[in-house]
RNA sequence: GCUUUCUUUAAAG
């Protein structure tokens, strides 16, 4: 039994659903929380939110009283499968057990409303939260992005500023996008200027690379596009498809074939 | 021992 635990746990760490449920069905015992927590956010880690939800019903069904952890991982399958109602009871039960107090609790909560369309909730949760953290505004900024405010996501990308928090390529994430839509080169310009001056613009992945053409191309200045995309040294396709649609949409035909035909013989195959 | 954040590739999704 103890040891059935220890091979789901190893299972769970390296994503192995399908192996730690296999084994964690033959335990004759499931009377620990912990590996009941570890089932759900194993299933919420590889999106089955469906399967994290089924096993989170069964832990209750079982008797056992959800506990912070679970609350966490709960929340953040109904996140994934945008199911506010259910949302709003596991909140309310979050309340009853005073786990409302506890930060990791609240920030999933922003996530959950946010994901589920729910901006003002998310935002409630975040105002009147006693001490944020990092998370806490890397989820509202990027709530706010995906439901679609980009001046909202902007707004709190400054307040998260104002407020002492350094953005970390999470924010960026979603900040980046925000100028894009809005075709707002000046104010892209002071993201991607904040991330060079705080030496953060060559530390990112590929994909916030990307963001940054884009937000340039988007904006209308493929020279600074450009420059982007030559200091990038991992390019996939989106660096260079974000570079054809841009030099195309902008009447720089000739770049475009260009970027194209060095795509081809880089190996890369377009979209 | 289990927990939270990342919409990069321009037209009706």
């Amino acid at each position: 039994m103890f040891i059935g635990s220890g091979l789901v746990h190893c299972y769970l760490k390296f994503k192995l659903m399908d192996d730690a449920l296999q084994v964690f069905e033959r335990l004759p015992v499931k009377d620990d929380i912990v590996l009941w927590n570890a089932m759900v956010n194993g299933y919420v880690q590889i999106g089955e939110s469906g399967k994290a939800l089924t096993i989170f019903r069964r832990m209750v069904e079982t008797g056992l009283v959800p506990n912070k952890f679970a609350v966490t991982g709960v929340l953040s399958a109904l996140a994934l499968a945008a199911e506010v109602y259910n949302g709003r009871m596991v909140h309310a039960f979050s309340i009853k057990m005073g786990y409302d107090m506890g930060i990791e609790v609240l920030n999933v909560l922003i996530d959950m409303y946010g994901k589920c369309r729910q901006l003002e909730d998310a935002f409630l949760v975040f105002e009147n939260m006693i001490e944020k953290d990092i998370y806490s505004w890397n989820s509202i900024v990027s709530v706010y992005e995906q439901c679609g405010d980009h001046d909202g996501t902007l707004r709190l990308f400054k307040g998260m500023l104002s407020s002492g928090f350094r953005p970390d390529m999470v924010t960026f994430a979603a900040a980046l996008p925000a100028c894009t839509h809005l075709s707002a080169l000046m104010r892209g310009k002071e993201v991607h200027g904040y991330m060079i001056v705080n030496g953060l613009d060559k530390l990112g992945s590929t994909y916030i690379a990307n963001a940054i053409m884009d937000m340039y191309a988007k904006c209308g200045s493929m020279m600074e596009a450009r420059m982007v995309f030559d200091e990038t040294k991992v390019k996939d396709v989106a660096s260079w498809n974000i570079m054809v649609m841009g030099y195309g949409m902008q009447g720089f035909g000739d770049e475009a074939l260009n970027m194209f035909s060095c795509m081809c013989e880089g190996g890369l195959k377009p979209d």
